[in-house]
DNA sequence: ATGGTTTTTACTGCGTC
DNA sequence: GACGCGGTAAAAACCAT
C-alpha cells in the first residue's frame, strides 16, 4: 500500500518504499511505515454515516515521548458517566493519578527519550525548520535508540546529529555548524554525533552530500548579488562537476571560488573578503579553490553568454 | 598515537585608485 | 596610503589507519 506522490504538494516521492522509508524531497513529507493518511479512509454513502465516522483526536506523532497518546486521570473527582466520586473514591483516584504521572516518564528510557525529543524541538526552533523536520528527526532518535546507538551519548549531540541527517534526508541544506551552534555545540563535536549516526546504519537509503549548487544558491542568498553571477557560477559547477577537483574539500569554499570567478566574468568585482565571509571560510581557501579550478579548466570567454547589458 | 591532507593564521610584496 | 589580490610558511584541525 505504498504511496508514490506526496499527499502535500504532489511531488514524487524519493526513498525505498519496500522499506517503508520514503519522502518528499520538496516538502520533507515522510511516508513511513506508520504513515499518516490525510485522508479518509473509507467512502461517504451519507452525510450522517460521514459524522459518525469521523476520526477526532489529534495525529500521532514521533515528536512526543508517547506518540502523544497519553491518558491522564482527571483531577475533577468525577467518574465515567460524570458523576462526583465519594471520598474514598476520590482519594483513590488522586493516588492514582499522582502515580500514572509519575509512571508515564519515570524509566529512564522513557525520561531521555521525553527530554531529547523536546531538545530535537527546540533546535528546530530556533532554526526555523518546519515540523516535517522534527517528526523525521525524532523517528531517526527513536531508531538510534532502539539500536542502542545513543547509549552513553549526550542527547543534545544525538538530538543536534538526527536534526541533521533529517536536514539530508529532506534536502534541507544546513551546515554543521547552524545546527551545532543551535544546540549548544561547537561543530567539532556536532560533526562527532553525527558521523557515530551516519556509521551506525540508522541512514536506510544512502543519503548523497548536497551538491556544490546547494552551497551557491545559500551562499548567493545570504548576499545581494546579481541573478545573472549566481546562474553563471551554477553553470561552471556543472560544467566541472565531473571532475574529482571537489574531494575532500570544503564545499563552501569551492562554492565561493565558483561565484567569485563568475562575478569576475561578468565584470562584477566582489571582494574575495566579502566571499569568504559568506561561505564561512577564509580568503586563502577562495584563492586556492580559484587556483585549482583555473588550473584544470580553461575557461574560455565563448562559454560567458555574449550579451553583457 | 601517527601521518597525510586541508584549512587557518599571519605576514609580505605588488599594483591601483 | 588604503585597498584588493596573490603567494608562502608554519600552526591547527581533520581523518583514516
Amino acid at each position: 500500500m505504498g504511496i508514490n506522490e506526496c499527499p502535500i504538494c504532489r511531488n514524487r516521492l524519493i526513498g525505498d518504499a519496500d522499506k517503508g522509508e520514503t519522502f518528499c524531497p520538496k516538502c520533507g513529507f515522510v511516508a513511513n511505515d506508520q504513515a499518516i493518511d490525510p485522508s479518509a479512509e473509507w467512502k461517504s454513502s451519507n452525510y450522517e454515516d460521514r459524522l459518525k465516522r469521523s476520526r477526532v483526536g489529534m495525529p500521532s506523532t514521533y515528536s512526543l515521548h508517547d506518540y502523544g497518546l497519553s491518558t491522564d486521570i482527571s483531577a475533577e473527582g468525577k467518574d465515567s458517566h460524570g458523576r462526583y466520586l465519594g471520598q474514598m473514591n476520590r482519594m483513590d483516584a488522586q493516588r492514582m493519578r499522582k502515580w500514572q504521572a509519575r509512571i508515564r516518564t519515570s524509566s529512564s528510557g522513557e525520561r531521555t527519550l521525553s527530554i531529547a525529543l523536546a531538545k530535537i524541538s527546540e533546535i528546530a526552533d530556533q532554526l526555523n525548520l518546519p515540523s516535517s523536520i522534527v517528526e523525521e528527526a525524532s523517528h531517526i532518535f527513536r531508531k538510534s535508540v532502539k539500536q542502542s546507538v545513543s547509549k552513553s551519548k549526550s542527547i543534545s549531540g544525538m538530538a543536534a546529529a538526527s536534526i541533521m541527517l533529517a536536514c539530508r534526508r529532506t534536502m534541507v541544506n544546513r551546515t554543521l555548524k547552524e545546527i551545532g551552534a543551535a544546540a549548544g555545540l561547537t561543530e567539532r563535536s556536532a560533526a562527532k554525533y553525527f558521523r557515530v549516526l551516519q556509521m551506525s546504519g540508522i541512514e536506510m537509503v544512502y543519503v548523497p552530500p548536497p551538491p556544490i549548487q546547494k552551497y551557491i544558491s545559500k551562499l548567493v542568498n545570504n548576499e545581494k548579488i546579481n541573478p545573472r553571477v549566481e546562474r553563471l557560477a551554477l553553470e561552471l559547477a556543472e560544467k566541472a562537476n565531473e571532475s574529482e577537483i571537489s574531494s575532500g574539500k570544503t564545499p563552501g569554499g569551492l562554492a565561493a571560488a565558483y561565484v567569485y570567478i563568475a562575478a569576475v566574468m561578468w565584470g562584477e568585482h566582489i571582494p574575495q573578503r566579502e566571499i569568504a565571509e559568506f561561505a564561512d571560510v577564509t580568503e586563502v581557501t577562495v584563492r586556492n579553490r580559484c587556483r585549482e579550478i583555473l588550473e584544470k579548466f580553461v575557461i574560455r570567454q565563448k562559454l560567458k553568454p555574449a550579451i553583457t547589458k
